[in-house]
DNA sequence: ATGAAAGCGCTAACAG
DNA sequence: CTGTTAGCGCTTTCAT
């Protein structure tokens, strides 16, 4: 590593001249300005980015706090934190708390020391723990929204209410959901927006309760779909999803004949099963870049806005309901009119 | 954030005792390493890393450098990086290069002058390229082995060997291996198993070229194979194999009746589908924990091998075929005798 | 326009 | 055992 000294030696000037050159051009005679630009260039010169930080308070440095890196999910959130950080010149610190809530605030805590702003997707802790940990350091929350806290997640209500709809459409009068972690925020709104819908298209909802959000979930939820009498099951998630059509057609239940399935997220393997999976698409990446480009503009000052904007933002993206297979029209059999609606209500 | 000097005052000691107090207790006096601690603990001080990397000249973080965070290899590697380094109590800094070999050098750079270390995940640059990129930061390679740097990496070739072994038991007398990116390390090393294994077993190998390591790559591949006549194929990894299987099934070509299936990774959708995918086990957070091992051994001090290991280990982890119905016997068919070698041959 | 000096928060060498 | 001093690499007054 050259430091600010041997280009000063090199360029024969001072250490401060040498940073102003770099750091405020405008400050320093043209010609003065090209010897210790060539200098650093010549010897490879870049600032120390750990003493920067150290002098001005600021690391350049993001932190994000994920569930699980091998949820598809995360994985794309995490793609898009990364990139757009990177195309502002930040760097991104990334912990993985593999869903144990109990950990957080630990790890919120070691990353929060470290960066300039700090992004929690799905924290799993409660409002005040959440809280505490991040400390005075800007936070951004995603998919999870708190008082106090900006946040952008996907419009998970909507979700739900698109996934009733186009299963009420199809003739399913009892639908069943299966919720993720008790503590996830976004479980909740899904199960409220059920509720709303399901007043609205007059279908009825049973809640199965709360399941792993994975593969292995999916299998659990499966027999509970069967024995609920349901005609239709809205998954947690489509890895959920996934493990209940593998479930169904063990037990030789058929999708979506004798029932239809939807799922949330629309990760790429939704398409890769067959049926293929109907599912909620959220805006993956583009969770991830929101939340940096909220996080950023709270961080580097927020005079940029005139009227500033309020302390704690939330930002709703649109979901899409993507119809696919296991909710889909069965070509030899016609419509799937799912047979619950005769045996109850 | 609270400042040693706070504890200093708070306590009634001097700062530099209460760096000492936390750092080496033995040094300070039991009573007054009472008293810091406790002043400590009741303003919630904790040691600013940056300060102490500055100082220290060591950051107590990683970088972590992979092609593409959504492709679940990966995530599984950056989930045990990530675990094993949060143990030893090293942070650690993430870069996603899009798959994308040009921007690799200033990513490392930009990683390296932040970090007491290095993890390069398939890198896909030229070993100069890497080498003159990490510069004296020390690193460790996974699923890529080069002159001069330690690695980890599963034993590709044995895998394609076991692959071959497999397919040809099955009666498969020529198979088709589709290659990842030209730059993938793993690609070649496969290669080379490939054609020791096909002189061993007596299959004949039909190299079908290098293709993209997703799920679109493979709907392009599964064209070849039929075109090639080959009646089985080695995908370069599940994702690719998967875009196969799909396209193989949109054509009306059965698997593994008609033409067999063999993945490389084994990620979790791997199952998911059907017929379920028939793949080349790696360890994947195991290479992912290995690699950190490697890495603190060189970053905290050789000297803690007696004997001092040498200076590039290479690890190689075992890796294992799992048969899945992709290759699998066919119940009503009998074994899928390919009629490829009676064709050819 | 430039250099000297101070200091970010911390630890290590050196006295005492 | 503990306080004082120095300095990691950088940026920023404050002089000149």
């Amino acid at each position: 590593m050259t430091s600010a000294r041997e280009v000063a030696q090199r360029a024969g000037v001072s250490v401060s001249t040498v940073s102003r050159a770099l750091q405020s051009p405008e400050r320093v005679s043209a010609v003065t300005r090209e010897r210790v630009v060539r200098a650093a260039r010549e010897l490879g010169y870049r600032p120390d980015p750990v003493a920067q930080g150290l002098r001005l308070g600021r690391t350049r440095a993001l932190g994000l706090l994920v569930p699980d890196f091998e949820n598809p999910f995360f994985a794309s959130v995490t793609k898009g934190v990364q990139a757009r950080a990177r195309a502002a010149g930040y760097a991104v610190f990334v912990a993985d708390s593999d869903e144990d809530g109990v950990a957080e605030p630990d790890l919120v805590a070691g990353l929060a020391e470290r960066v300039d702003g700090l992004v929690l997707a799905s924290p799993r802790s409660t409002d005040r723990v959440v809280l505490g940990a991040v400390g005075d350091v800007p936070t951004v929350l995603v998919s999870r929204e708190m008082p106090g806290l900006p946040s952008v997640s996907a419009d998970d209500g909507d979700g739900m209410a698109q996934a009733l709809g186009h299963l009420h459409a199809l003739g399913h009068r009892r639908v069943a959901v299966a919720t993720g972690p008790e503590s996830s925020w976004s479980g909740a709104r899904r199960l409220a927006g059920a509720a709303q819908a399901a007043e609205r298209f007059g279908v009825e909802v049973v809640e199965l309760g709360s399941f792993a959000p994975h593969f292995s979930g999916g299998l659990v939820v499966a027999d509970h779909v069967v024995a609920s009498g349901a005609s239709a099951l809205v998954a947690f998630n489509d890895l959920m999803a996934l493990g209940v059509l593998d479930r169904l057609a063990a037990r030789g239940v058929r999708v979506p004949q004798d029932v239809s399935v939807v799922g949330f997220d629309d990760v790429g393997v939704a398409t890769l099963v067959s049926p293929a999976l109907t599912t909620v698409r959220q805006p993956l990446a583009r969770l991830g870049r929101t939340a940096v480009d909220l996080l950023l503009a709270r961080v580097e000052g927020t005079s940029a806005e005139p009227t500033g904007r309020p302390q704690d933002e939330v930002v709703r993206l649109p979901v899409e309901l993507v119809s696919r297979a296991s909710t889909g029209v069965v070509r030899e059999a016609g419509l799937p009119v799912p047979g619950a609606s005769e045996v109850h209500s």
